[in-house]
DNA sequence: GAGTGCGATAAGCTTTCCTTATGGATCTTC
DNA sequence: GAAGATCCATAAGGAAAGCTTATCGCACTC
């Protein structure tokens, strides 16, 4: 049995006549005769009386029309609900971010989107850029959003904010005053540095290296774990450590944070939207990524929050 | 979409997986591919995620899913119902009646069907003998049971009960004390007659034809509608009519009504059931019908319940 | 890296579904 | 009652859908 057996049978029945149904469903008397017999067939019982002219359902008939009616309403509103899924933007998305856009770039920036798109349920999750990576490749999470990305061939980045990372201090450490220090003094400096994995950790390594400076000469004195405890502990004046702009915004206003330019070295990135290169993603996600390059767009580039900040104690 | 298609669809995603689906419901792996394509195809959507070796519904596979087990349990029941229509005996019966039968003969028998299948639902309508054949022939009825049945090619006439129809009059008649009366002396005396089309009125003038007596010169002094009306006038000592023997047995018992045997004269007759001989029956109306037909052989003949009364009188 | 297993696709055969044509029965009109 | 119109069933043949076997690309395990 097939819906358009149930669909012609019950027309059938609200016609009294096969040939009518037949026109309605644009096929002919025959076709229309020869369904029903097949239906009848499969069901093992006659299902209409056609000894007269009006045609009319047996028993069995009566018993398979009102069922075929429930039965065809859900599949119109199933069809609907999928149709809706496909145009209206709804359900779930699951982002996964470093603890750099996790907790401060994605926040704003899904409260807008929701709003834009109340439909659409949001799970924002923050682990390391490591984890997070995994868990978009294992499906966990349709997309993600982290500071530094290795290209790998089941990956699709994009750029989805522009991010500066920078030195800072507490205001009592001696280079709170300095207007730059070098390289080389940055290198000697006590060190506060993020876990292996972490985003900044893989950038400023980056960065060094192609300065000339070999990651390993750095003298660190405490690996701090990820972005907010590294900063409490440059706030507690255990030493310097590079932060992301976006993540200091609000000390370094309230003058619990000082940002140390270096000479000749700035560390500039993007924040990046990660999915799976096979995953076929949901209506909602592909919103949500063209909503990410639109706010990229716009922000011309995406300079963050503490961009114009940093520059002007600089120049 | 056939219910095939969903069955197969869900047992995927039961499973998360088309070969093992494939398996349980006997096809082979790409059968199940190409169907999955093709519901994918109609409903212009990605319903299942094949990224990865274990697969998952995307969001407008869940949504199907959801209304596909909601559809495929309702098609479930709805052929249980119609099988047990076919195996046990429901539904609902509709029998038209004339009066003979419809007073007298089928309320027990009908009581005791009904004690034998409860699942079965009974309507009983009585009117004339006339009106029920035609009520049959449209299909209001889809069993009808007459005192009388013309032979005509598009109706079925078994054999119901048998019946007598004897002459009855008021015990303060002077007939009321003969053994004996001739058939002249019934020609002339005063007549209450039933009905024009009344079961009993037809045999009565058929038997009398039979007997040489044209019906037009019985001395009928008053119609008197059907059964009932004839029986309470002839109690009241309007004159002498025909009566069904089912019709009077309590009140020739209770000394009401008395018989009156004619010399050379006696009017046996069957009832019958009717029916369109183009009608598809239902299972309840075929097993009523069987019951009819056990009852008549059980009853050797079918004897009213009167008979052997009116027979010792005569005697 | 090699081997295994899963789903997609191609090619070809089988089954189902459609159409046109025709016949039997019901129904309406004269 | 006869003639004509209309309805449903059935037959025959072509088109479309569904099935199978074979093969390939990719994920996964060891």
């Amino acid at each position: 049995m097939d819906l358009r057996q149930l669909r012609l049978f019950c027309r059938i029945v609200d016609r009294k006549s096969f040939s009518l149904a037949a026109d309605e469903m644009h096929i002919t008397q025959p076709a229309a005769s020869q369904q029903v017999r097949s239906l009848e067939r499969e069901l093992k019982t006659v299902l209409l009386d056609r000894s007269r002219r009006t045609v009319v359902p047996t028993d069995a008939g009566q018993v398979l029309y009102r069922y075929g009616r429930e039965i065809l309403d859900l599949d119109e509103r199933a069809r609907t609900e999928i149709l809706d899924l496909g145009e209206l933007v709804a359900g779930r998305v699951v982002v996964g971010a470093s603890t750099g856009p996790g907790d401060n770039v994605l926040p704003p920036m899904l409260t807008e989107f929701k709003r834009a798109f109340p439909g659409v349920s949001i799970a924002l999750h923050v682990d390391d850029t490591h984890a997070v990576i995994e868990r978009v490749l294992s499906r966990e999470f349709e997309i993600g959003a982290v500071g530094a990305v290795t290209p790998r061939p089941e990956l699709i980045a994009e750029p989805l904010a522009r991010d500066e990372i920078v030195l800072v201090c507490s205001p009592t450490h001696p280079w709170a005053s300095r207007e730059m220090v070098t390289l080389d003094e940055v290198v000697a400096e006590p060190q506060l540095m993020q876990q292996r994995g972490a985003g900044v950790r893989i950038v400023v390594e980056d960065h060094l290296r192609r300065a000339g400076v070999r990651p390993e000469r750095l003298n660190v004195v405490m690996e701090m774990g990820l972005m907010e405890s590294a900063k409490q502990a440059a706030i507690a004046g255990g030493g310097v450590t590079f932060l992301s702009s976006w993540a200091i915004e609000p000390d370094v206003e309230h003058g619990t944070l000082s940002v140390v330019p270096i000479e000749g070295f700035r560390i500039l990135r993007d924040f990046y939207t990660v999915r799976s290169k096979t995953r076929v993603l949901s209506r909602a996600a592909e919103a949500l990524l063209a909503f990410f390059r639109e706010r990229y767009a716009e922000a011309d580039g995406g300079s963050p929050p503490g961009a114009s900040a940093a520059g002007s104690a600089g120049r």
